[in-house]
DNA sequence: CATAAATTTGACTCTTGAGTCAAATTTATT
DNA sequence: AATAAATTTGACTCAAGAGTCAAATTTATG
């Protein structure tokens, strides 16, 4: 391998995984803290890090806010739109997107936060924005699951609500080292919630 | 009415309903921007007061959070202990419940907020405690509902953590001025959860 | 109307934590 | 080894907001 091709990448490379791992770990203290519970020293010593240090990787504190939330969108949008394997009806479908959200947000350290509101207004409505366009896709999952009976009648959006606010509330409470595993909890809630809105 | 007794009880009475206002109105300001980016001055000028007016009537912004959150477990308390007119099955009880505690959620300005980190360590497990004590006896009611046959066998904290979450996550979106109706929300997440969990 | 208590105010102080900067040190490249 | 880039550091500045205090004003009572 040629020198002057790979050393410049791998920089590059080392940059962008450590500058990751900031945003990541940044993102579990958040979750465990709140944003406002967490200075920006805290965040650096959990990773052996000076303050300074920990800028020369992230412009500021709102910043790795915002890449927090991106983190888990993006997460989310990439489950959405991976096509199933069998074609179910919106019921069945609606419930393997559910266990995979909760397998998410309970296996990998991934987080719904809820500091909106600490966001700069364009960073907030762009998240906002984000989450809508989530919130609207799996209505139409439900208006779907409707249309194809699987799943009953009823004002999609309240429906939605209801089993999205116990997918986010998770972030709550579940705690990685509490004694429930992840993998229970996504059977529980995906039975939960299929029971819930089936027809 | 001798105004010797009266006088004092009517100031007393004042005092005691302008405190109450500042909380109520400081726990709205909290469920819609989030305890810190809600600052002291901003609640008071809310009210038409000045910051030192404020702390004429509270000790300190954490107090006020404090209170908040006894509010709510106040409130859900009395929803539990109100024996309910008819006897019920676990489900059916569970069910009422649950609508009346949308219903407290919804109309009045009652919230679970969730900044419990930022209370101090003993208010912190003091509001701790109280949620823990809520959610043991809801559990103990699934318990009692899956031994009538009425609540469907599993994890019965995992059964409570799913529809509680869905119920605290309501204020996350539910804005008094958005267009749908608190009663609604009631009945669909009260449909919802029971379908969920029924045997 | 005089007095005392209740209520409100303007003008402070103090702490915390975000963000900066110039200099030092480490790491890669020739 | 010399040099340049990447990385890290100690020591700052600065702003926001919590909380205070002595004095002014309002309200109730005799």
């Amino acid at each position: 391998m040629d020198a002057r091709v790979k050393a410049p990448f791998d920089r590059e490379k080392q940059f962008a995984s450590k500058r990751r791992a900031v945003i990541r770990s940044a993102g579990q203290a958040f979750r465990r803290r709140g944003y406002h519970n967490t200075s920006m020293i805290q965040i650096a010593k959990t990773l052996g890090l000076t303050k300074p240090a920990l800028y020369y990787y992230v412009k500021n504190k709102e910043e790795v806010l915002f890449e927090c939330h991106l983190i888990a969108y993006d997460a989310m949008d990439e489950i959405l739109n991976t096509k199933p394997e069998a074609t179910h009806n919106g019921l069945d479908y609606l419930e393997a997107l559910y266990v995979e959200f909760v397998g998410l947000l309970t296996e990998s350290g991934v987080s719904v936060l809820t500091d909106v509101d600490s966001l700069t207004e364009s960073n907030k409505s762009s998240v906002l924005e984000r989450r809508n366009k989530i919130e609207r896709k799996i209505i139409q999952l439900v208006k779907s699951g409707q249309k194809d009976g699987s799943i009953r009648k009823g004002d999609p959006r309240l429906i939605v609500f209801f089993f999205m606010g116990a997918l986010n509330w998770l972030n709550a409470w579940y705690d990685a080292s509490g004694r429930i595993a992840g993998e229970d909890i996504a059977k529980s809630f995906g039975q939960q919630m299929r029971a819930g809105i089936a027809a």
